[in-house]
DNA sequence: AAACATAAAACGTCTGACCTTTAACGTCCA
DNA sequence: TGGACGTTAAAGGTCAGACGTTTTATGTTT
């Protein structure tokens, strides 16, 4: 027989099916606490033991975090943020591949960006201005990824927006390292105006080729970074 | 008290961690199975059901697999395939990405790719071309994304590396689902020599804009892509 | 009002049992 | 001899109950 059989499915994939739908959906919000070990058992009709490999799969897909004693509690929506960061990669890697994804998200939503998105990070670029000005750089450091995030979310693609997200945790860290070794000397006093131009005209082609002129972990191959300050920016 | 708690560790996460490390060691490497839950209970010195979450969790990452009344095999290394495929996205939006990625990696390689992986990439390509004259789909869409891959590993990131092989299956489905609509009218009957010449001459500049000018489905915003004919390529 | 003791609730772990499916083995018959 | 079939052992899947550990809330005391 090559008939590749009925597999009935098994009942745990079931319940972690059931809530990941919760954690998507929506109805259990970030941050929220789920029901009730208890509470689910009895409302799903499973065993204690099914439910509890269902929620630790979960867990360690990073959608839940657990606390004995307290409960279990909505720590993310998506799991590619917890299987990047168990790459564990280098900051260089991450920078790199950041490039990529700011040169594209940049281009893509040059032709889709809203106005309301424009004005949005009109704002962020103010916030990091200030940030620089104060040399506040918990602040800066917040304000520049918040742009970038805004720009990858502005391209209108959901996959570069979650895997941008995915990164920033990796991110924050890298720009946090960076500035215990260079301090603000090392940082890029340039805002993102040209970007944000860039964007503004629609001009896809300045757009990518903006966000990736002031970043360089690697060596300048973009041709138009100035080549003796590789700093994150 | 603010002494942010010990937080002696969960046993189950020490399970979880020691069954990754013989994955991503080699010890148990891609295909084989895994000792039984009996042996492993044993060794390890832990109750079923413990053992049992940690499976569960690997289970769910896409590292490990388990089969009823055989055993439990090892399907994967890393769990970045697995996260990303849960996202499901549009077949538009992974190809947005691996514009993206293809780019960099292009830069990146120049100026690190060796001259063994130029050979593997001239030997990729005749296979490209073989199966194109041959009108041979599947041989075609492998050997294209075996080209792109191996680019990407050749610039020497295995953040940016691992990242492209987790896109892998949803790009060959987008490949496949592209094919089944255009035939071999749609694709791009173009090999991609201009490329590997970049490569080797170690430019960056003209590597990168190569590898994205003949894929494009957006809208050809980076300017050298032939508007007419938006294709995998 | 602050400090301490107590109890309840929630997750963590253990034990043992039984079910379902698969693979391997051995037997039987053509 | 070789294939078909039935048996059986082994592996993962599910259930049930018990007890431990941690946190939070409660309430009492000083």
């Amino acid at each position: 027989m090559a008939l590749p059989s009925v597999r009935r499915s098994v009942l745990v994939d079931d319940v972690i099916q059931r809530l990941r739908d919760e954690i998507t959906s929506g109805r259990w919000p970030m941050g929220a606490r789920i029901p009730t070990e208890t509470a689910l058992i009895a409302e799903l009709g499973i065993a204690r033991g099914t439910l509890r490999e269902a929620t630790r799969a979960l867990i360690h897909a990073g959608l839940l975090q657990a606390r004995q004693g307290d409960g279990t509690y909505v720590r993310a929506t998506s799991e590619l943020s917890g299987a990047i960061q168990r790459l564990d990669s280098e900051l260089g890697e991450v920078l790199e591949v950041r490039q990529g994804l700011d040169a594209q998200a940049a281009g893509l939503a040059a032709a889709r960006i809203t106005p309301e998105a424009l004005d949005r990070l009109d704002a962020l670029l103010a916030r990091r201005a200030t940030a620089w000005r104060q040399r506040d750089r918990d602040a800066w450091i917040l304000a520049d990824h918040a742009f970038h995030q805004a720009v990858a979310t502005g391209a209108g693609n959901s996959l570069l927006s979650d895997l941008y997200a995915a990164l920033g945790p990796a991110l924050r860290r890298s720009m946090t390292a960076h500035w215990d070794d260079h301090g603000f000397d090392g940082a890029d006093p340039r805002g993102h105006e040209d970007l944000l131009d860039a964007l503004r005209a629609g001009d896809a082609v300045r757009a990518a080729r903006s966000a990736t002129s002031n970043i360089d972990a690697t060596g300048d191959w973009h041709g138009t970074s100035s080549p003796s300050r590789p700093g994150p920016g």
